[in-house]
DNA sequence: ACCTGAACACCGTTCAAGT
DNA sequence: ACCTGAACACCGTTCAAGT
């Protein structure tokens, strides 16, 4: 990539690039979608995208990167307000919702090309990081006000309802189930007995 | 793809390919291995190759039906002999040991062209059902021994379990994160607390 | 500095020709 | 029937030339 002058103006294309691939994306995939769709969607020629991203994973990365915590914030909220579970509850809606509009493909590949190529997967990781540390201060203030048991591991916790929100969203998207209340009930009923505290 | 005369020159040729796109899916990912290195691996040519199976997709599909339920005969005798939990936590641990050799990538590569490609998907869903039964069943045997709360729905309880095994592998892969055992320890947490009969 | 688009390299798939 | 491998179609990326 060549050196960029205006900040301003790649910011504006690179944005520009990424709704484009978005859109691409969505509707053909991310192995699917050519450079050539993704161009003429951005209204760019190949040489000007590349200007800007280094490769096509280094868009998907893009995206993901920029997706990815834009719920932590209203989640902390909610969970001070309405507990623990129930804003983990919403935020599984938001999650499952985005895998029903098609989106579900998109995660599995950006899974699948993170966890091949190194160079994506690093900052990838950094943004997963911190909203696994976002959610664990919500389950340590949880754990004080006694609605998870203490005796869990606030971040092994947090870790573990990922996994579980993504695996149950993966199978959701491998079987062409679109009832996203039945998955939030499914959700529900494991993070209520996970972290239900015992006598 | 043309008739086919000896179905056990079909089935030979079959298995040759496959165990040739194995190890070059194990060595390169699923969209970084050619079609030319699977040949050479195989000691096949294109055209031959292309007799037995339509496309590279249909590969993966293949190896993927194969692999499936290779454990499922040794988890029910498990269950019965060492109760559920602790044979699942054996089946967890194989299932994390592919991961960590290398098919993390290739069981998301699945997930993301079956969640695509219908074609692909409709025998995967087929021996993925076919796995959900079998776990089920030991999931109602494991009630009636009072090992699982019976007001747990059997099968959404084999679906969850299946969520949080393969969510829980991704993201240990995302991470590059190879300690099997903490993975084991993480899923019976979950499955202890989730499965436990209350008052 | 920023952009264009033709050219390049590569790869999945097909098919005419061989045994 | 079964196979070969060159040819084809396509796509991600680069780069010489333009403003």
């Amino acid at each position: 990539m060549a050196r960029l002058a205006d900040p301003e103006l790649a910011e504006r294309r690179r944005r520009q690039i990424m709704d484009a691939a978005i859109a691409c994306f969505r509707r053909r995939g991310f192995h699917q979608a050519t450079m050539a769709e993704i161009c003429a969607e951005a209204r760019v020629s190949a040489g000007a995208l590349y200007r800007y991203f280094s490769s096509k994973a280094d868009i998907i990365g893009a995206i993901a990167e920029d997706k990815r915590g834009d719920n932590d914030q209203a989640f902390l909220r909610a969970a001070e307000e309405q507990g623990f579970v129930p804003a983990m509850c919403l935020a599984a809606r938001g999650f499952f919702e985005k895998f029903s509009e098609g989106d579900g493909s998109l995660i599995a590949d950006i899974f699948s090309e993170a966890i091949r190529d190194d160079t994506l997967a690093a900052p990838l990781r950094k943004s997963d990081a911190q909203s696994v540390k976002i959610f664990t201060r919500a389950v340590e203030a949880a754990q004080q006000r006694g609605e998870i048991d203490a005796r869990l591991d606030p971040e092994a916790v947090t870790d573990t309802l990922f996994a579980a929100l993504e695996g149950i969203g993966l199978r959701r998207a491998f079987r062409r189930d679109i009832h996203t209340e039945a998955a939030v009930s499914q959700f529900r009923a494991l993070a209520e007995r996970f972290l239900e505290p015992r006598k």
